[in-house]
RNA sequence: GGGCGCAUAGCUCAGUGGCAGAGCGCUUGCCUUACAAGCAAGAUGUCACAGGUUCGAACCCUGUUGCGCCCACCA
């Protein structure tokens, strides 16, 4: 008998008010009214009083997310269960979130990705780890100075207006007004994470490790100031590294300038003809016949009246165009390795903002404005050799704001990256940290194997202050943490702020306390796994590997790097505000609860593969949590218990006994999927137990065993609380809200939360397994027959079961309830008889059979299994096979056989057995 | 230019030598007292194409075609 044990809460949500007079209420319109009801729920049903059995009346038979979802979280924070103790003794179990942008707010990829680190930090939970899972956000320098600059020019200001320090405040004032809403977003998703311990990427602890790291890094010769060829953002007004550049196919034009005059001439090609006022020489390959005249005389430069070199250098290919390169070293990357070759002035003739700067009539002119200008008067001087022709290049957009970047020459800070890219390669080859998939290894290694000097300084106001002051003599000077700056006339700060992803490659260390030596950084670092898409391994990941591996003296930031997919629609297409399918998790998670989004979103996670997802998908995880409520709800109205040892085996019937078979394994296999991040699988793994087995079989077998009564029907009762009290359990990390709500009635337990989790008893009962694969073929055939003869489910046909020499008999009354089949009274006139397994079953349809119909089916049937006879059958002649096939497929084969035999035996019995028509 | 991946039911995807699967959708019947957000029964496939290896290929190999992604300093 159920009681309400303890502080649980009562199942909450609205009462359906149960019409049943289906006459006043036709059917369709009886549905109608429930989608109705439960989208905007009004009642809700009071708390069941202490130790009373509910009725069905009482009991909502419809779950309501919305209603229970927020309330519950609020009672896991405020328990603390969420918080991590360092100074436990447990096995500690690590995730730090990856820091969504301040700016941002939750999308479905957020969702994804937190619903499976959500999932791994519950289930470590429970299993006795003591898990934590750090949230927190990043300051992301240029998406929030962007956003605040578009706020200031609503006022008609720009940040020039604030100057830097008012400006750097009023950001600050954003974030808090505005920013961080992604982190109540995070609560009704349902993320477990550690409140106590949230950090931002320029909180000061974070802001002391950025300035540390700098420190070492430049004392170690590993950051350097230098003048290159940087890619330069003539909107955002900043330098931006490589990978902060999108290369996109774009149509260009291919123009060939004639420079020098009659035999002295030569022909080069550029897509950028405005850079042509930068050019301080023509290049041609050193073994190039053509040109070999031409090497160490001077080409008068059009427009310019400057005469600049032709030179030779070999990487110059003579088979490109006409062979001859324009040189433009302060415009240009592979220019300015040339010009550095041969010493060539390095001429810059553009402003920040992309305007020509050179004097003459180009001056002042946009750089694609110059580009015509400047081809129309080349053209005008005749110097235009072919006409432009259209050639697909690769341009280089902002990845920030899809401008188009300007290669441009700027003294900027470098990471030196070789010897930290090298380390975080190793710690990946020799298998200190694992990437899962491995297929996306070959990605990472890709980019740490051929890495280039990583461009750190940025243009920006909003971000790390580079920790370097200049002297009035030229002193440079890098301050640490603890030290005074430098003061007295004349010492400057450089006024560069760090790239956002300088500090968020500290992340795993420094949201710890690094550089302090705290408990927090002993007991979590290294943390267990880096759970992120596949498209920042660059961004993020390589660069936490080499902060990690260079800060923590070689202890790797992470054991596993877990990467997913990203999320598109149900088509499988990208999400994208100009398609117009981009989708709120928000609104899903109102509408069908978060936990619905979960296991949707969960159950497409196969390891980094792109995972779509679809309202309609959505609806049946719903579905399939609305299921669990039920069947749960059947489970308390019948009186499952978990108190108590759950029977020995002997105890216990054999329905019972294969259902605590299975759910042994289920729990191994899930254990298993668990370990290896294959969620998909996972999900899929339970909801097939939950359903198939538990709910349609396991339970319908069981109103049997309850209603017969006894010690059976009391072992039962136990085994119903402890397969279900298991499932929850199991599914608690991937839907944490119904789980909780339903077993903490169940079990009158506080929390699912702090539960234990469940493990494989190791009992397995394959003869019990296979007495209930019987029953179900049994009952699966005599209903596939009731089916095809048209009888209503509802309608009760005398029959006899003749259960032979199987293990059915103790299941007659089952097979009787499940198939409405009762005794006959008085006389029984047999006229259809089904076999299945060795059990006959012979109905009395009181002459209504249709036997066209049987006949036509059990022909069907026998042409199928005459079919696989024959399959089998000559495999198993074939001498070849028998030699060569291993044992078990040999073995399978035969049993194949044997079966196909029996069943043709006994379709043709009854076929036999039909009445004439 | 270099590299990687994909092609299986109407849709989205699992399956990786031994009986072709799931979810959604579809068809038929059903108010069956846990659940119509449900139950029962059912249909649906040139496993992209062409060769090869093998007793046996959706799976391994070669080629073809069509998609997708990543990287890239050839003007």
């Amino acid at each position: 008998m159920y009681t309400c044990q303890g502080p649980a809460p009562a199942l909450s949500g609205p009462v359906r008010q149960v019409q049943t007079d289906s006459k006043r209420h036709p059917w369709r319109r009886y549905t109608d009214a429930v989608t109705e009801h439960t989208q905007q729920p009004t009642a809700t049903s009071a708390p069941l009083a202490e130790g009373r059995t509910p009725t069905p009346a009482e009991l909502p038979t419809q779950y309501v997310p919305a209603e229970a979802e927020g309330k519950l979280y609020e009672r896991w924070v405020e328990n603390g269960w969420f918080e991590a103790d360092a100074a436990s003794d447990k096995p500690p179990y690590t995730i730090v979130i990856p820091p969504p942008n301040v700016t941002g707010s939750l999308h479905l990829g957020h969702a994804f990705q937190h619903t499976l680190m959500d999932a791994l930090t519950r289930r470590k939970r429970m299993q006795g780890h003591e898990a934590l899972w750090l949230p927190g956000m990043d300051h992301a320098g240029i998406a929030t100075q962007n956003r605040v600059e578009q706020q200031l020019a609503g006022e008609g200001k720009s940040r020039h207006d604030l100057g830097r320090e008012a400006f750097v405040e009023r950001v600050w004032k954003w974030k808090d007004e505005y920013g961080g809403r992604i982190l109540g977003q995070m609560r009704r998703l349902g993320d477990g994470v550690d409140w106590s311990r949230e950090r931002f990427t320029m909180d000061e602890g974070l802001s002391r490790a950025v300035q540390t790291i700098f420190k070492r890094l430049y004392d170690d010769g590993l950051i350097y100031r230098a003048e290159r060829i940087i890619n330069w953002c003539p909107r955002c007004l900043t330098a931006i590294s490589d990978i902060e550049v999108d290369h996109e196919e774009r149509d260009g034009e291919l123009v060939s300038i004639r420079y020098g005059e009659g035999e002295r001439s030569i022909v080069v090609a550029t897509t950028r003809a405005e850079t042509m006022l930068g050019d301080t020489a023509v290049a041609v390959h050193p073994d190039d016949e053509r040109y070999r005249h031409l090497v160490g005389t001077e080409v008068e430069l059009p427009l310019t009246g400057r005469r600049i070199p032709v030179i030779a250098d070999a990487h110059v290919d003579p088979a490109f165009g006409t062979g001859a390169v324009k040189v433009t070293p302060a415009h240009d990357p592979n220019d300015f390795e040339i010009g550095r070759r041969h010493d060539l002035p390095m001429l810059t003739v553009m402003d920040d903002h992309a305007v020509i700067t050179a004097h003459g009539p180009f001056q002042g002119l946009d750089r694609l404005e110059a580009r015509s200008a400047v081809v129309g008067a080349l053209r005008e001087q005749g110097r235009i050799v072919a006409e432009k022709r259209p050639y697909v290049h690769a341009v280089g957009h902002c990845s920030r704001c899809h401008t188009i970047i300007e290669p441009r020459l700027s003294m900027q800070w470098w990471v030196k990256v070789g010897p930290l890219a090298r380390a975080a390669g190793d710690a990946v080859r020799d298998g200190r940290v694992t990437i899962h998939p491995k297929e996306l290894a070959g990605r990472y290694f890709q980019w740490v194997d051929n890495m280039h000097d990583w461009c750190i300084s940025r243009q920006l106001w909003w971000g790390h202050r580079i920790p370097v002051w200049y002297g009035p003599d030229g002193e440079v000077r890098c301050v640490g943490p603890d030290e005074q700056p430098p003061s007295g006339p004349g010492w400057t700060q450089d006024t560069d702020v760090l790239d956002t992803w300088f500090s968020s490659g500290l992340w795993p260390f420094s949201t710890l306390g690094w550089p302090d030596d705290t408990p927090d950084l002993a007991k979590f670092y290294p943390t267990d796994v880096l759970l992120t898409g596949h498209d920042i391994i660059f961004f993020w990941v390589a660069r936490m590997m080499m902060f990690g591996l260079y800060a923590m003296d070689g202890e790797v930031p992470f054991r596993t790097i877990a990467l997913t997919g990203l999320v598109r629609d149900e088509r499988g297409k990208k999400m994208s505000k100009s398609f117009g399918n981009v989708v709120d998790p928000l609104d899903w998670m109102e509408k069908y609860g978060s936990d619905a989004v979960r296991f949707t979103l969960a159950r497409g996670a196969n390891p980094g593969v792109d995972v779509p997802i679809g309202e309609d998908w959505v609806q049946a995880s719903r579905n399939f949590a609305n299921k669990i409520w039920n069947a749960t709800r059947f489970a308390l109205l019948n009186g499952a218990t978990v108190e108590g040892p759950l029977p020995a085996p002997e105890r216990l019937g054999a329905t019972d006994r294969w259902i605590l078979s299975r759910l042994n394994s289920v729990i191994a296999e899930a254990d298993a999927y668990y370990d290896d991040y294959q969620f998909a699988k996972l999900c899929d793994t339970l909801y097939h137990f939950a359903w198939d087995e538990v709910f349609d079989w396991y339970v319908e077998l069981s109103k049997t065993t309850f209603a017969a009564g006894g010690p059976e029907a009391e072992a039962s009762r136990r085994v119903l609380g402890e397969v279900l009290d298991a499932l929850l359990r199991l599914l608690h990390p991937v839907i944490p809200f119904v789980t909780e709500e339903l077993w903490t009635t169940l079990t009158g337990r506080p929390s699912l939360v702090i539960a234990d989790w469940p493990g494989d008893s190791g009992f397995r009962d394959r003869a019990a397994e296979a007495e209930l694969a019987a029953v179900q073929q049994l009952v699966t055939e005599v209903r596939r027959f009731r089916h095809d003869q048209g009888l209503q489910p509802g309608q009760r046909v005398p029959a006899r079961l003749d259960l032979g020499a199987t293990p059915l008999p103790p299941h007659e009354e089952a097979i009787r309830a499940l198939l409405r089949l009762q005794p006959p009274a008085g006389a029984f006139s047999a006229t259809a008889t089904l076999d299945a397994g060795g059990a006959t079953v012979s109905l009395d349809l009181s002459g209504v059979i249709d036997v066209a119909a049987e006949r036509k089916r059990l022909t069907k049937d026998l042409a199928a299994a005459e079919k696989e006879l024959a399959q089998t059958a000559a495999k198993l002649a074939n001498e070849s096979f028998l030699a060569k096939a291993p044992e078990p497929v040999v073995a399978k084969i035969r049993t194949r056989r044997a079966q196909a035999e029996a069943d043709i035996a006994r379709i043709t019995a009854q076929l036999d057995r039909l009445p004439a028509a």
